[in-house]
DNA sequence: AATCAAACTGAAAACGTTTTCATCTCGATA
DNA sequence: TATCGAGATGAAAACGTTTTCAGTTTGATT
């Protein structure tokens, strides 16, 4: 039943050398006679031997693998990043296992316990928040971990974000410069310190330099959903709004066309920027204006993070800010 | 510097048992006195133990990992299958190594071996295509694999898909109904077996039976990408086409906004369906006529008919078919 | 009290590597 | 020629479990 699996015993055998020095080969350490490794490496290739990463990890304790905690894959702001952490994860021979929270607190800390009992080489982690529990768990994990499109509001884990407060503060500043009085805040959870420490400060700082009161009517917590942003057309017109900020493009896209929809046009009657331009933002019609951010590179930068602090290099800065940006479509004037 | 980690030997000694015991209590086999069984849990608590995965890999032979090879995680419809994959393997108490391929038949070759180096317990591959040296490395793999959204042209490996020939006819014969004569047909490359063989032969079927000849400047071959669906606008028009058939969903946005763009109005001008039912269909305008299909439900099958091979049990049809259907939205009249 | 089966338990051998020492070989140096 | 050190190699001990097999208890039965 079970194929026989040729071990670094039979090749050690074959090849009557022991099994250290296969090993030396396999693991391309150069203390090893030219003559002897090609000889060791013809039988490798005879008996087709491949190196069982298990066991290997077991006698190494490195298994080449990083967990990924994923609040959903079919979010397409977090898959761009994952498949950042994918791409430099493989450019550096790890393997990345990757797990979907839900955002949901017991099933990221079961999660993380799975992973650690995997005996994973590093974790990153995206979420929009970190639960009291979480975080215990994230400080007796002996792995290193860091953050990817997560803000650890007490600033003490690694993490690779963009500045969400001055990118938010920067859109609301231009929306009201277009001549908005009453611009919409509209967001995930304010639970969320990303979405209360960060974009809503931004938002209200914009307002005050303005000079327009703070207006908590104009203030819209929701799921980051499109089907939630189309259903808050009617409210948002309650209010008197005339533009909106959004914090995600799912949501954004649902808005925009919530607002179409009833008969408004976006940007003449409303305008609507968006933060996380996702290639959704060129799908829809019009075009949606959107806080650029480099969604591949935080992935990608993670994952190098990572690799360093799991090789225990030492790092100038462990809380990296990518360069974000404002970029005009069709949804703004 | 390691974190002094607790082993099952720890465990035993504390609580004045065998491994063998402590190892019992861990897997919850019923062979131990409820009272040992109380004494082992307490010392487990209290020492905080948690068992190494990779030596109970190692020992056991079973790793519950099972690896993912998926085209793009960014890709909107393969996403949606990796979330149903992922859901189960979860529910099955697996974990899901996840590698995005890029459709490159040499990446997804060493990526398979290293998968298999891991000692995943099995694998569930996504691709469009399936080359000679990958099926050769998929026939010597001991381990099981099943295939999702990802037709076997041979037939021999486990899979799980819809009808995609009859989707495409019914959808095509649909377009003809509404009084298009010449239908666009826009794929991927024909180079895939599941364009060239089914999706393309639906669409001959659909023709056939309407009494319409077929003409291959109709037919468009090009990536799976929205700029390239809006950049095939031209040609569109000037081979007449009022209609069309398209095998991807992102694509499909780019032609209709292609169209929409060169001032001829979807659908009176120019009607669409499109292949996969992402959210996407829905968050364009005009929303996406669309071929349905369970796109989480093609994930979450192919991962528990896996997690069925991977326990030997009998599996009465290795081939299964998934119903689709057709959603009218407002790209067709 | 003797017997027996069923329920428990433990010793020790896997599992397939890496890694640490110790040893051995050899050419170069004094 | 004796000595030395670097380069090669191997033996065997980890690594932390599961699993087999042989025992040992236990409680009921006669």
């Amino acid at each position: 039943m079970d194929k026989q699996t040729v071990t670094i015993y039979d090749v050690a055998r074959e090849a009557d050398v022991s099994m250290a020095t296969v090993s030396r080969v396999v693991n391309g350490n150069p203390n090893v006679k030219p003559a002897t490794r090609k000889k060791v490496l013809d039988v490798i290739e005879r008996l087709d031997y491949r190196p069982n990463a298990v066991a290997r990890g077991l006698a190494s304790k490195k298994t080449t693998t990083v967990g990924v905690i994923i609040p959903d894959v079919t979010n397409i702001y977090f898959s761009a990043l994952a498949r950042g952490i994918d791409d430099i994860a493989m450019m550096y021979k790890y393997n990345i296992i990757l797990t979907n929270s839900d955002e949901n607190g017991r099933k990221e800390v079961q999660v993380l316990n799975t992973l650690m009992a995997k005996q994973v080489d590093g974790i990153v982690f995206m979420g929009n928040d970190i639960s009291e529990e979480l975080r215990k768990e994230f400080d007796r994990a002996k792995t290193p971990i860091v953050l990817a499109g997560c803000v650890d509001e007490q600033g003490v884990m690694p993490s690779v974000n963009i500045d969400y407060a001055a990118a938010v503060e920067e859109a609301v500043k231009n929306l009201i410069d277009h001549g908005n009085q009453r611009v919409a805040f509209i967001s995930g959870s304010l639970d969320y310190p990303i979405n209360r420490d960060y974009r809503l400060k931004g938002y209200k700082q914009a307002l005050k330099k303005a000079g327009i009161r703070y207006d908590d009517k104009l203030v819209f917590e929701t799921d980051y959903s499109y089907k939630a942003g189309q259903l808050l057309q009617p409210a948002l017109q309650s209010v008197n709004a005339t533009a909106a900020i959004i914090g995600d493009d799912e949501l954004a896209a649902g808005v925009m066309n919530g607002v179409t929809d009833a008969g408004l046009k976006v940007p003449d009657d409303f305008e609507i920027i968006t933060s996380n331009d996702t290639k959704l933002t060129e799908m829809v019609r019009p075009k949606m204006s959107s806080i650029t951010q480099p969604l591949y590179d935080i992935g990608a930068v993670a994952m190098r993070l990572l690799t360093k602090l799991m090789s225990s290099e030492t790092v100038d800065d462990k809380t990296v800010l990518l360069p974000y940006g404002l970029m005009k479509r069709a949804s703004t004037h």
